[in-house]
DNA sequence: GATCGAGTTCGATGACCGTCAAACTTCGTC
DNA sequence: GACGAAGTTTGACGGTCATCGAACTCGATC
């Protein structure tokens, strides 16, 4: 990578981690406001979202505790675009590592509360 | 508690929950313990199992508590065959309720520690 | 460089959860 | 009826988690 540091106009990239184990991704789904935040990742189509756009009647620290918990399970990432902090649902790392788990729940959490 | 009681060598069956809502159920499966009786009552094959089979290294207290845990959000319950207290997994009723979900974590859970 | 906006981190707090031992219930058996 | 085995319930304890406000960091903008 480049000594300087990342361009301010370009997607910077942070370390990920692995898939957790399904305890651990469990965890991180069972919790309302981080599936809701899944959910919008989800619809978003896969693609990086501005943080703010991902949840509604928490605190800012609240939700960024929430981006923690989710990344640390693996299931999402974080970028920064243009100076806006972003975070990405990882679709392909956890079918891979879980198949059918998140597609699953997604599909449970539409059928409980479609999306609007 | 009934004045004609159940008779002892008939199966008794129990009041049940319906299944609960996404966030409970995956609440329910994110416990280790939990998810290994899960595990166990789906390896059985759906029909009742005894609870001494169903779990090790906790309490018998414990364990209580974990059923009932597993029975409030839908996924099991209980009977009794024989004067021994049995629990049954209830794979038709989840799999309505929330499709793929437990399909998909089980087989996630096999991946990490196949079955003996 | 000063300022502002967006996120993150840090403490603190209150609630919830997993755990156990002990007491209790309910069978079956002697 | 007395005893024992199997589960459940109760009460207590310790740890973890969700939540918030405040302080901090980092870019972008003026």
């Amino acid at each position: 990578m480049s000594s300087t540091g990342p361009a301010t106009t370009e997607a910077t990239a942070y370390p990920t981690h692995p898939v957790a184990d399904v305890h651990q991704v469990l965890s991180a789904l069972a919790d309302p406001i981080r599936l809701e935040i899944v959910r919008r990742l989800s619809r978003a189509g896969g693609g990086p979202t501005p943080c703010a756009a991902l949840y509604d009647g928490v605190s800012k620290s609240t939700a960024s505790h929430h981006f923690k918990t989710l990344r640390e399970a693996g299931l999402t990432e974080r970028s920064v675009e243009t100076g806006q902090s972003c975070q990405r649902l990882r679709v392909t790392e956890v079918e891979q590592a879980l198949p059918g788990v998140l597609a699953a729940v997604l599909r449970a959490a539409d059928d409980l509360t479609p999306p609007q």
